[in-house]
DNA sequence: AGTAAACGTGAATCGTTGA
DNA sequence: CTCAACGATTCACGTTTAC
């Protein structure tokens, strides 16, 4: 955690040292007056004076020194995330291009609740885009194609995300309520992003670390992280609560080796979205099985039977001797006071999330 | 129909003549070599000459000129669509803005069926993105905000759109069976655009007509259309497309009416014209607030904020102590029954009545 | 205590017309 | 040109308050 500016810092880093870049800068929304809802309450958008800048070439000189120095502090095979939005992305994909990045996808995070067009002038602005990128076209960036397609049912993960904005209790307020960050992401986009471009043990840098997201997910993920923030007060909130974090308790979990079975619906959503941690342990309402939950979406258990590694389904059946078995319904977790729960709860969640 | 270049033809255009672009300019893929199926099949990519540039630096040159033809070819209050992925959106995106343009919104069409990444390497390119833009900040651009709304469940509509692939019978083929155009669009995206930002009689220009999709829709839509296509071949199969579509019978269905576009009845008119009677009291929904209707049109109240007297809007916002309010929803009348309409009823009265 | 209604809010480039 | 008046406009959730 390092305080003070992202280009300074990272041209001081040695070159070739970071594994992955994410970075969420300024978007220059370049905002107007005041915007009311039909109720006339005020809008509170993003007034702070670092999102503000003369014009396009200084947003552009800004752009190309913080990727330039990126560049830098990135090893050869490793790889850059940016977020931004139609105010910004344009300048900054460009910018990429212009320096030797090589893009390898842009990727759409579909808001399920976004913010209304209040004045009915333009179509909902429900979306933000991220790219990613490898330090050139030859690059050996890694892509862990297995746990991804693990994350998703099964199918191949596409490049449209779908994910709430970050609100309820993961959004860091400070003592007076206030939201401690004007722009907090989520840490499910996060935990996507890290988990589908490094491997545990790799650095991954944020030049633009706000309130720490990256970090506390690189924590829970096992993976180092840098975060360079110039304002304190972020620094301050970002230090407290990646201190809170637990990192996973077995490092084993957080590989998502290359080859694996079929689980037939997306358990790892729920890991995702934090519903579920790495390392979790699961049993059966009788509590005679238990297994622990992988951060690709697998589950581990042993018995009498053996070793079991698998889907919530697959790993059930085995446990139990069965040919077949419904984790959603077998397998439980424990909601406090000792409760137990199926995790099909959880799935309701998400689905419930989903419907919009 | 043109054919030739469309930087000459659009240049040869009067200046200010065309009230939307719809453009689907080359990509530059800069696709390596061949692509195989796990099957061994070999994937047909576009190929053709039309998106060889020789590099970044030559497709900024070609993207500047033909935007900037564009431009002159729109009117002031036009606006201009272009469609794009990953390899070249992001230099059409800051083009627009370097030459002044207002980008509005970047949409994404996500597809329902994209072709699976075989190598496994990156995720499913599962989109491509739309980006809207008026001419100017300050330029009055047409939105159909109402007839969004209600193609959309009557949920405002977002800045992602799901639609298929052009496939099946829509995809035109040659004699020979195979595809016409390696990237023909689905006529329902160009319908979503075309029915969000222009009204029928309006000019849509397509510099890149390709097997006509923008005439087909704009012609069935009621708008008239300019093509532009620069291969023989595809004018010839858009010609023969568009000849054969059905303009629609009755103009009037065309129309989106929007709200803003009514002429605007002044309140006093209801009273002219006896539909309310000086004295009467109009109240809100709730009978929390109520004031007297006097024979000049204005409203007199009281309540604990004071005396007030204006017209229906001053006087609702005054007693509810907001800065503004819209008399003709906040205001009811009393229908009999003790039943409580709103006065906005009675101005669609006068409103039908000036409709004939 | 339990259910229902009301309230608050999120990276937002968010008017038009006539005097 | 400016200024004032008109009047059009919201979805999904989590949290708080009311009944």
């Amino acid at each position: 955690m390092l305080v003070g500016d992202c280009v300074t810092v990272m041209n001081g880093l040695p070159a070739g040292s970071v594994d992955m870049v994410f970075a969420d800068p300024p978007y220059n929304l370049q905002l107007g007056g005041d915007l009311l809802r039909p109720n006339h309450s005020r809008v509170e958008g993003v007034e702070e004076d670092w999102d503000k800048f003369a014009d396009l070439a200084t947003y552009d000189r800004f752009t190309r020194d913080w990727l330039a120095a990126s560049r830098h502090a990135l090893k050869d095979d490793g790889c850059l995330w940016v977020i931004g939005s139609y105010h910004n992305i344009f300048r900054v994909g460009s910018a990429l291009q212009d320096l030797g990045f090589w893009l390898l996808n842009d990727v759409i995070w579909r808001k399920t609740n976004p913010m209304p067009n209040f004045r009915g002038r333009r179509f909902t602005n429900a979306h933000e885009t991220l790219i990613w990128a490898a330090k050139s076209k030859e690059a050996r960036y890694h892509f862990a194609y297995e746990a991804m397609k693990s994350l998703n049912d099964d199918l191949q993960m596409r490049s449209d995300w779908l994910f709430p904005l970050c609100t309820g209790q993961e959004r860091i307020k400070d003592a007076d309520g206030n939201k401690a960050h004007p722009t907090q992401k989520p840490e499910a986009l996060l935990y996507r992003c890290i988990m589908a471009s490094t491997e545990p043990g790799d650095v991954v840098l944020d030049p633009f670390f706000g309130t720490g997201t990256t970090g506390a997910v690189a924590k829970r993920l096992g993976r180092s992280w840098i975060g360079i923030e110039r304002e304190h007060q972020y620094a301050q909130v970002a230090n407290a609560r990646i201190a809170a974090v637990q990192e996973a308790p077995n490092k084993e979990l957080l590989y998502a080796p290359a080859k694996r079975q079929a689980p037939r619906v997306p358990f790892g959503w729920l890991i995702e979205r934090g519903l579920l941690n790495p390392g979790t342990v699961l049993s059966d309402q009788r509590r005679k099985h238990t297994a622990h939950v992988r951060a690709d979406g697998m589950l581990i258990g042993s018995n009498h039977l053996g070793d079991h590694c698998g889907s919530i389904h697959q790993v059930g059946a085995a446990m139990q001797g069965l040919p077949a078995c419904n984790g959603w319904t077998f397998w439980h977790f424990d909601a406090g006071n000792g409760e137990q729960r199926p995790i099909d709860m959880l799935r309701q969640k998400v689905l419930a999330e989903l419907h919009c």
